[in-house]
DNA sequence: CGGACAATTGATTATGCTCAATACTGGTGG
DNA sequence: CCACCAGTATTGAGCATAATCAATTGTCCG
């Protein structure tokens, strides 16, 4: 298994940098901008500023001791993250490529519902921890490359901006794992890949099948 | 591993009581009563009701259709759920022993700080996360026993009122492979058992020093 | 005391991990 | 433009952990 520490994961390029006023009417949260690799938070970290992600993309882990990693979660355009309970975060946060995110000063700044948002989050993590302890290898795949295909919004193709040790430590296997599940799934014909990182999923129906 | 089905899980004695008035001088919820493996409420369900537990403990927990099941949560005494987005609820919950249950009409009628709440099912559902998808078995098992006795406040004694078979579905395991890890744990001089469902933690420190 | 269910223990198998080597990819400089 | 290099991904061989199948043993009730 890759094994990760703080240090090897330290974001030297981070920077905050005031945009532009957008074309949106209406005013706006100060923003930032993060080189890929960047760390946005760490776990301990003061919490309290809320963020959205206007163009890349976010993973979000939680380090072990002994270097082992667990992503929870990865954000898209459009999710918000950043929420913690008691004033102190418990997960890192870093840019997985060039990312640029909104900035809130608070969870009151939202202006969405923000209950809904957090039972959302509750919802997906709970599929999640279905996928962890109840899927098999090719499974949790299944699952992971649908879940991404929907959220992209780009019918059967699926780009991953992510490593596979980003993938493998989200779904709690190995990278080699990670690489001879993609490969079954495409000797199965379920899936076609277009270079390391663009899938194209060639039967959803039967993908579906295997997470339900 | 067990393979359950949703039949085999239905609930034959779930029954609806009122209460009389409690102790407590503040207007209270209509309360319930459920036998030990009735059904609260089901996957699918029409949602809306909030239920904090009076007395006893209940499970939540999702069902894949080939009967592999994924325990996502033990709710004890104090514990509030059914909290679910958009109106239907995504979870079984059942009790596991004789339960009682305060009923509330609505999230809104809660009195505590909701949104706290909710950020701590989050913090939980991603531990519970990182054990599923980075512990081996005993470090899993390892990780129950201390949230358990956490949670029951009894110092180093836990009991467990619930099966074998629940503990594996939380923790993504079979019932053979947590009679082993237990029994590992205890020729490690680590715990005692006083009987398959009490035990006792004899060095909680090594202990948490296997989940960080 | 007996019966049913729950839990433990044993033997074997399978899935995914580890260690290792090879192949691919994208960026850089000759 | 192409060769090279470093980082990333794939593939292979053997191993370890947990699953499966099966047989006891233990426990709680009636």
């Amino acid at each position: 298994m890759t094994v990760h520490s703080t240090r090897e994961f330290a974001a030297p390029l981070a920077n905050l940098a005031p945009l532009r006023a957008p074309a949106s009417p209406r005013p706006v949260s100060p923003a930032a901008r993060f080189e890929a690799g960047a760390r946005i938070f760490s776990q301990g970290d003061r919490a309290g500023k809320i963020y959205r992600v206007k163009a890349g993309i976010v993973r979000l882990y939680r380090l072990l001791s002994d270097g082992r990693r667990q992503v929870t979660a990865f954000c898209l355009p459009g999710d918000v993250f950043g929420l913690a309970p008691e004033g102190s975060h418990h997960l890192f946060a870093e840019a997985v490529e060039e990312t640029q995110l909104a900035v809130y000063p608070a969870l009151e700044a939202l202006d969405g519902d923000v209950m809904a948002l957090l039972l959302g989050k509750l919802f997906t993590a709970q599929n999640h921890l279905t996928v962890l302890g109840r899927h098999q290898a090719a499974e949790r795949l299944a699952s992971f490359l649908l879940d991404m295909a929907a959220r992209q919004g780009t019918g059967t193709r699926v780009d991953l901006p992510m490593s596979r040790t980003d993938i493998a430590d989200y779904l709690g296997l190995t990278i080699e794992t990670v690489s001879r599940s993609l490969a079954k799934l495409q000797q199965e014909r379920l899936v076609r890949l277009n270079g390391a990182r663009h899938i194209e999923l060639l039967d959803a129906e039967t993908l579906r099948g295997m997470v339900e």
